[in-house]
DNA sequence: GGCGCCGATCAATCATAGCC
DNA sequence: TGGCTATGATTGATCGGCGC
């Protein structure tokens, strides 16, 4: 790992003090840049199948894009992209993947499935939902909050 | 629409900034790192006790530090080269203020 | 060889603080 | 008081490592 440490100013240039360093050139693969073709009301088809594979979480065609939010009806839609390629859980989903974290922290495929299909979500979504939901919990544990639902906060 | 907000109208609500001495620590431990400023987490309790905020805070000032200082590279990085500035002149008073790499137990 | 989890991080965004 | 920028926090999603 220390190697790391010797990083490669590669981009070095006649920048002043301030060479690049890798960290700087480090880019993460944006899910998708939302599907750059105009998105008419009217398509409603939410994310299709999970990418088995794993890798490509979002639907491979960019015709899978959802922008459900663009009609502005939060009343229950499924996941709506962002121009950032970011889902915008809607309050229902974030509501049942809740209840469902209070049940049991961890899922099984089983119930990720049913999950899954019952918010219109990918699996991986709702995984991923999970798991951030498990740190987000140990963060809080951290700084001495209460991870109960029943946070009394008296004063 | 304000049904999502109102979901996490409670947290980032209030904020307040960091005392300028905290802002100030944590820039010069940022600069003087720039190769790598990615602080462990010894490193941010640290931090986070010489600024009185949270490791959280310390991560939080971090991510956004990097974020927003790697868009900004093409302009004028005027921070970087006041901070290495700095650090040049602390280097002549022969002094490492900014040597956060072992725990100084300061007496 | 793949899958899920963890811990850290990214990247975009939100909402407020702070300044003019 | 109103508009703009700076800044801290939130969060869906990614990266690398680990264990099964």
């Amino acid at each position: 790992q220390q190697q790391q440490q010797q990083l490669q100013q590669q981009q070095q240039q006649q920048q002043a003090q301030v060479p690049t360093y890798k960290w700087m050139q480090v880019k993460r693969n944006v899910p998708k840049p939302v599907a750059p073709k105009t998105n008419p009301p009217g398509n409603e088809f939410v994310g299709s199948a999970v990418g088995t594979s794993g890798t490509t979480v979002y639907a491979t065609s960019a015709t899978g894009a959802v922008s459900c939010l663009s009609s502005g009806t939060l009343a229950g839609i499924p996941g709506g992209f962002n121009n950032t390629g970011r889902t915008n859980f809607t309050n229902k989903q974030l509501t049942e993947l809740e209840k469902e974290f209070h049940f049991n922290k961890y899922l099984t495929r089983a119930r990720r499935i049913e999950i899954a299909s019952a918010l219109q979500l990918n699996e991986t979504q709702v995984k991923i939902w999970f798991q951030n939901r498990r740190m987000k919990q140990k963060k809080r544990m951290k700084e001495g909050l209460i991870p109960s639902d029943n946070a009394a906060g008296s004063g | 629409v304000m049904i999502l907000r109102s979901r996490f109208l409670d947290a980032r609500r209030k904020r307040r900034n960091f005392s300028k001495q905290a802002s100030e620590i944590l820039n010069e431990y940022f600069y003087s790192h720039l190769s790598n400023p990615y602080p462990s987490e010894e490193a941010k309790e640290e931090l986070a006790r010489k600024c009185g905020i949270t490791v959280s805070q310390v991560s939080n000032w971090f991510g956004n530090k990097r974020i927003r200082y790697k868009k900004n590279i093409g302009k004028a990085q005027e921070e970087a080269n006041l901070y290495a500035a700095k650090k040049a002149a602390a280097a002549f008073a022969g002094a490492s203020p900014y040597s956060m790499g072992g725990a100084s137990q300061g007496t």
